[in-house]
Order: C-alpha cells, then structure tokens, then sequence
DNA sequence: ATTTTCCTACGAAATATTTCCTACCTATCT
DNA sequence: AGATAGGTAGGAAATATTTCGTAGGAAAAT
C-alpha cells in the first residue's frame, strides 16, 4: 500500500541529497534508513544517521518516498518510477540551462565529452529503437 | 580583463537561479542587470531588480562571472566558456542520479522522453560526426 | 538647478536545505 | 530484570539560497 499517492507532475523535485537518496533506492531496491545510510557513507561522502532519517521522512511527506511498517522497522522505497524522476531532472535542468530542450542537453554533452564509442553504439540503437516505435 | 581567474575545476557550481542568469548572458552576450533582470522577468518569472543584481554581485565573487565598468555602467558577462559551465552541471547530475555515467543519463532520457524525430535526427548526426573524428 | 530616471551597493529578512541532538521504543543478550 | 544494540521521531540549529527594502550616485530632462 502506497503511503501517499501525489501524481508525478506535481511532485516536488528532489534536491541534490535527496537524489543520492533516490539513487541508493532504485540501485538496492527496497531499504531501512540505516541500509541507505552505510550505502551513502560507502560510496558518497560522510553522513550522519539521523540526517539520512530525517531527509527521508522528509521525503515520504513530499510524496518522493513511500515505506512499508513491518513491526518497528521501516522500509522505505521510491514512490515513482526511476525513469519518471530522472526525465523530471534532467527536464529541469534542461529548462534553466539549456534553453528549455533536452535535446540540445544532450548535443551539448555529446560534443563536449569523450563518449566511448561502445556508448555512442548504445545510443545509437536506442535511437533506431525510438525511430521504429514514432 | 577578467576581474577574477578562478580555473573551472574548482569554480563553485552554480544554483539554479545562477543558471538562469548565465543562461541569458549566453544568449544576449555581455549585459547590464537591467537588461537580464528584464529578460528573466520576460522569459522565466516575476523577479525583482536588486533580487538579480545582488545575485550576480555573489555571482561575480564566486567567479561566475565578470564584468566591466565603464562610468556607472557595470556590463556583465559569463566567466567561463558555456560548454565548461553545462558539461559542469551535466556531470554533476549524471553523478547524483545516474551513477555517474553521462552517457547513462542520455540513454536513460531518450529512453523515456518523447524526443521529437527532428531532434532525434540531429542527435543521430552528431554522433556520426563524432565517430568520424574518432 | 531641480527633478526625474536609471543605475549600483549592501544589509537584512525570508525561505529552503541539511545536519545533528536528544528522547524514546523494541528486541536481544546475559 | 538490566544492559546493550539497533531502530524511529522530531525539534532545533546551522547553512545555503533567494528575495527585497532602502540608500545613494550619476546622467538626462525640464
């Protein structure tokens, strides 16, 4: 059963902790706080239990997060779907930096990073991909 | 002359509100903070005068900016080129949500936004100029 | 010369975001 | 039972970001 239930276009974006939240959840699948906690101290950077709580309450109250209550633990888990949220990111940042297309993000980024060309393969067949579909 | 020379590694990225100022300033070239606060106002949302002007007064401290004074007329302009500046804020969000692959993030959103075919064909493009030059 | 208009400066308030302290609950171990 | 280990709750402080009120200087208009 889903916590909250607010529709992905009114949905508050993430701030930049909220997204290294976000990403722990959609790598690991469903975890307590303490389970996110160790992950971001591994791979991210120092912090603190109780800060890694309270942003994700913080988060379930914005509808960002949703948890199962198993007895006294907590399992918390994204709300939306990954690709909804990262479209809704990279979206915005498309809007403030790049003159509101993400394509032209992407062009951008495409000519000025060095791109493996295994990666340049992959997006090209995701492309054809898209062509067939439209 | 440039009024600071911070080198781009270690430039503070900028906020969203910084975006939208240096996105102007990409657009229109060197202006006065009459002349974005007014392209704001036109293109983004109601934003006082001083709101802006204090912002790049940060900005400039910051080194995202530059500027010149001619008499009272302060002209401003972006520090850095706009590739540096976007490939900045690409990178940075590829890492917080995207496990710190760019080309991830570009699949990840071609995946699931409706591209439309004109965009679609220009991006096939400069993958194929990119896989001449390499 | 006075007024008006347009500009900058800057402190301070408002808001958003992040961090952490303390309290307390429950399960487990001895 | 008492102690310990692990969990949640939530207020409050710290920090970062954004907004705006007010002051004042220079140029232009009358």
């Amino acid at each position: 059963m889903k916590s909250n239930n607010i529709p992905p276009e009114q949905l508050p974006e993430p701030t930049k902790s909220e997204l290294e939240i976000l990403y722990v959840l959609w790598e690991k699948g469903p975890c307590t706080v303490r389970a996110v906690n160790d992950e971001l101290n591994e791979q991210r950077r120092d912090v603190n239990y109780s800060s890694t709580l309270k942003l994700m309450q913080i988060m379930l109250e914005k509808g960002l997060l949703q948890r199962e209550i198993n007895g006294h633990i907590h399992t918390y888990s994204p709300a939306h779907l990954r690709e909804t949220m990262q479209a809704k990111v990279v979206h915005s940042m498309a809007n403030l930096a790049f003159g509101g297309s993400a394509s032209s993000l992407i062009l951008s980024f495409l000519g000025s990073s060095d791109t493996s060309p295994e990666e340049l393969a992959r997006i090209k067949e995701l492309i054809r991909q898209k062509e067939e579909k439209g």
